[in-house]
DNA sequence: GAGGCGCGTTAAGAAGGTGTTAATGCGGCT
DNA sequence: AGCCGCATTAACACCTTCTTAACGCGCCTC
C-alpha cells in the first residue's frame, strides 16, 4: 500500500485530503507543522508528500529544501498563492507539481498518479558557471567532465564564488559564508584556501581573480 | 542538446513557444496538425512534447493515446480548456502535466524541467552496481555469484550507497535513511557499520570510498 | 629608492574526522 | 536460564584537513 504524508496547518484541509487519499487506498499520515512533517517523512517513508506552502514556523519552501537534502520522494505543493514566481521557485527547488487552492479533487488525484508513475533521477540543485558545475546536494564539483576533489572548506569557498560568478565577492562576504558565526576576520587563512582552489582549478576555463583591497571574482577565461 | 516538439495549430502560439524553448537551448520542431505531429515525433525522437488539445482533425487526446502506444516521451498538455474532466482524462492517458492557456512563460519552463527530470521509471525491486546486486524484495545482496550475508543495518546501508552508486552520499542522507526519525547524529556507529560492510565486500569489484567531511561513495574498481 | 601594504606561496603544528578493535547491552532462540 | 547475533558505545592510532606563521614578491606612496 502506498503511503502519503500531508503537511498542512489547516485541519479542515487535512481532513479533506485524508478522505480523498484514503478513498484511493493510501495509508495517510499527517503533520500540522513543518518541523514535525520532516520527522514524519523520515520515520514513515511516504511514497508521496502533499505540502502546503503557507505553514507557520518552518515555511513550506524551507521544508522542501530540507527534505530534498536526503530524500527524492515525489512532492506535490498545495498553495493559495497563484504567483508565478512562487511556483517557479518551488518547482526549481524540487517540487514535482504545484496545485493552487481551491482545487478539484479528481485533478489532484490524477496529478498524484502522474508524479508517482514517473520516478526519475533526483533533482540536484546545482550552480553552473561556464565549464564549472557545483552540485550542492552531492557536494560534488566538476569542471568540464572531470570531477574535482575538494575539501569541505574549499567546496564552500567555490560555492560562494560560483554563486556570484563573474562578479566581485567581498572578503567579508566570503568569510561570513564559509566560516559562519565567526568574527569577520579579514581572512588570514582565506588566501591559503584560495591558493588551494586555484591549484585544483588549474587552467581549465575558470580562474579566480583578485580585486586588491576588495575581494575575489570567479571568471571564465 | 535536448529536442522539443510543438504540436499546435495556432501559428502565433508556435512562434511564442519556439522562442521560449530556443532561449533555453532546445532544438525545436513543429507540427500544426495531429497526424503530422506523430510523424515528427517518430522521426525526430524529441525529449519533450508540447501538445495542444484543441487540434483540428486528429484531436490532442487522440494524439496522446497513439503516442503512448510506442513512446514514453514526457508530454506537456497546453489547452484553453480549464475543465477538470478534461485535465483528468489527459493526465490519466499519460500526459505529464497540464497547463492552461494563457500561461506564464517562466512557469511553463519550470514545469518542462520538472517533467524531464522525472523521466525513466525506476520501479526496479533490484539495484545493480557493477558486480553488485541488491535485491530489495528478498533482502538479499550478492556480488558476482556469491551471496552476501548482511545484517539488517548493513543491508540498509548498502542499499543507500548502491542507489547512488558512483556518487557521493552525504552522512546526513545515510543517517536519515538508515536510522529514520533520529536526530541527525553524524554517526558514531556509522563508521563501525561501514567497516563491517567493507570487510564483507572484500576486494571483489566494489569498494566504499570515504569523502572526508562529507560522506561516502560506492565505487566500482 | 626605501618602506609599507596586500597578496601568493610554502611549511609545520593543531584540530578534527576516520578506521579499527574490543566491550557492553538488548532481544530472540534453544 | 543461558546462548547467540546484532546494535551500540567506547577507546585509541592514524590520517586528512584546517589554521597559523613566516617569507618573497609586486605595487603604491612618500
Amino acid at each position: 500500500m502506498s503511503k502519503a504524508l500531508i503537511i498542512d496547518d489547516e485541519q479542515q484541509m487535512r481532513r479533506l485530503l485524508r478522505m480523498l487519499l484514503e478513498s484511493r487506498g493510501y495509508e495517510v499520515h499527517e503533520a500540522h507543522e513543518g518541523q514535525r512533517g520532516l520527522q514524519e517523512a523520515a520515520f514513515h517513508r511516504p511514497d508521496v508528500v502533499l505540502l502546503d506552502l503557507g505553514l507557520p514556523g518552518l515555511g513550506g519552501i524551507e521544508v522542501l529544501k530540507r527534505l530534498r537534502e536526503w530524500s527524492d520522494v515525489p512532492v506535490l505543493i498545495l498553495s493559495v498563492r497563484d504567483q508565478e514566481a512562487t511556483k517557479v521557485q518551488a518547482l526549481e527547488i524540487g517540487a514535482d507539481d504545484y496545485v493552487t487552492k481551491p482545487f478539484g479533487s479528481a485533478e489532484l488525484l490524477a496529478r498524484l498518479d502522474v508524479i508517482q508513475r514517473r520516478r526519475g533521477p533526483r533533482h540536484t540543485p546545482e550552480i553552473t558557471a561556464g565549464p564549472l558545475k557545483v552540485d550542492l546536494l552531492h557536494h560534488e564539483a566538476q569542471i568540464g567532465d572531470e570531477a574535482l576533489k575538494l575539501t569541505p572548506t574549499e567546496f564552500a569557498l567555490l560555492k560562494v564564488l560560483a554563486e556570484h560568478a563573474g562578479r566581485i565577492v567581498t572578503q567579508n562576504q566570503i568569510v561570513n559564508q564559509v566560516w559562519p558565526g565567526q568574527a569577520s576576520d579579514p581572512g588570514e587563512g582565506l588566501r591559503v584556501h584560495i591558493n588551494h582552489l586555484r591549484k585544483k582549478l588549474g587552467c581549465r576555463g575558470v580562474s579566480i581573480i583578485n580585486e586588491p583591497g576588495i575581494g575575489y571574482r570567479l571568471e571564465q577565461a
